[in-house]
DNA sequence: GCTAGCATTGACCAACTGGTCAAGAATAAG
DNA sequence: CTTATTCTTGACCAGTTGGTCAATGCTAGC
């Protein structure tokens, strides 16, 4: 099934170092497989070709993409994009990688000392839904990958996306502890914020397909979820 | 881009009348579109292959699947799939049809005359996240026909799931009005409900690789979500 | 055990997809 | 202007996929 890409781990291995130009030889290949792009054209391509792969692996998953759509999105022809990227797993595997830190920038932010333990979790779930709010391709994207079994992520998860968890998880269950919010687990408090804000990004369709037409699902999601979670962890 | 369905409206428009045994005239093609199998041997086969095609399409969506993954997973050549089913859109629906009302039963059951409300609606999820644990593929096929933007599912959300819905939210907002449950509101109450519980089979990979080996996903899920609603709701 | 219709499948086809290649167009450096 | 390098793409290829079809195996009723 597989090709040969079993223990790739995908992400995490992109950022090696290998500063030089890389393959001095002819070879008219790809220029950049792993660089950063040089030329000014270069540079317009490139981000071109991410933006348009965002859009349309995160309508259908990677399955249903096609590197002739993201070339087509991207104004140029498939060889053309094919000269930027080895591949269409390359393209993907770039996109989530250049999206993940963005993605996780605001679990980061969650911080020992940021004042009311309450409202600094509630800060991080309304900056949340805010991201599923303007950033619904990005959502969806994730979804798809975790959702397909995350065979391109791979080890991502459990190797860098644990470590910040569990780190984040301590500082909750120190605030659980000093009883400065009420008691809880802090890895299902986590998941519980991931799932509930991003559902309005990944399953916009059904929530305004319910809702009905005339309303606004994101700024009622803002209200309801801040009640939930002040009841939730006002102790 | 799509092919000639557009005001399709997949899954309602299968079960219209149409009792007779259809397409009296010779043509081999696939026996019944519609209707339910009628022999023994049929049975087994129609069987199989929606077993087989819950075990495929839920796991990298429609696109990714194939109907010959799914025939080799029934025992049987493509042929004979298409032999019982016109197309690979078919059978999706077909699936997705006879699993939508068993999917939905636990809702079904919310019934404004049920003793406590809270402790009514502490069953529903506990009766979800039960679903999730042991009907995960049905949990990610959904998840997977939603995230896709419903291109199969169409109307049945604005018209059969919007009507249910908007049924309960009715229930829920006549305890809410009367002061025995704490004040919510109730569509997004089931949009809680459903993203909190589904996540757990739809994410399950990611949860099991942040929670790391020897923790039971689905048991701390249920501790946690009847803490997290029991907090929400009680008055 | 015969036969009519049900069940099954190998072979096939057209469309599509990921990826290659050689040749030409644009561009930057001298 | 020249030219070495970078960009760009039409044409092409091999593999896959949804779906067809004619031929054959099988079963049920007689």
């Amino acid at each position: 099934m597989r090709k040969a890409n079993d223990a790739k781990s995908g992400i995490g291995a992109a950022k090696s170092g290998m500063a030089l130009r890389a393959e001095g030889k002819g070879c008219h290949g790809h220029v950049m497989s792993i660089l950063e792009p040089r030329t000014r054209i270069q540079r317009k391509n490139h981000d071109a070709i991410l933006e348009a792969a965002l859009d349309v692996f995160s309508q259908k998953g990677f399955a249903a993409a096609t590197i002739d759509k993201i070339a087509a999105e991207a104004g140029m022809s498939k060889p053309n994009l094919l000269y930027y990227f080895p591949s269409k797993e390359a393209v993907f595997e770039k996109l989530m990688g250049s999206l993940l830190a963005v993605w996780l920038a605001p679990l980061q932010e969650l911080d020992a000392e940021g004042g009311d333990p309450v409202e600094e979790i509630l800060r991080y779930v309304a900056r949340k839904l805010q991201m599923s709010a303007e950033m619904p391709r990005q959502s969806r994207l994730f979804a798809h990958e975790i959702l397909d079994g995350a065979p391109r992520i791979g080890d991502g998860l459990s190797s860098d996306l644990k470590a910040l968890v569990d780190e984040k998880a301590k500082v909750i269950a120190g605030w659980a502890a000093s009883g400065r919010i009420a008691p809880v687990d802090p890895h299902h408090l986590i998941f519980s914020i991931w799932s509930l804000t991003q559902h309005y990004a990944d399953f916009d369709i059904q929530v305004r397909a319910v809702l009905g037409p005339g309303r606004d699902p994101f700024q009622e999601a803002a209200d309801h979820l801040e009640t939930l979670f002040r009841r939730m962890l006002t102790p």
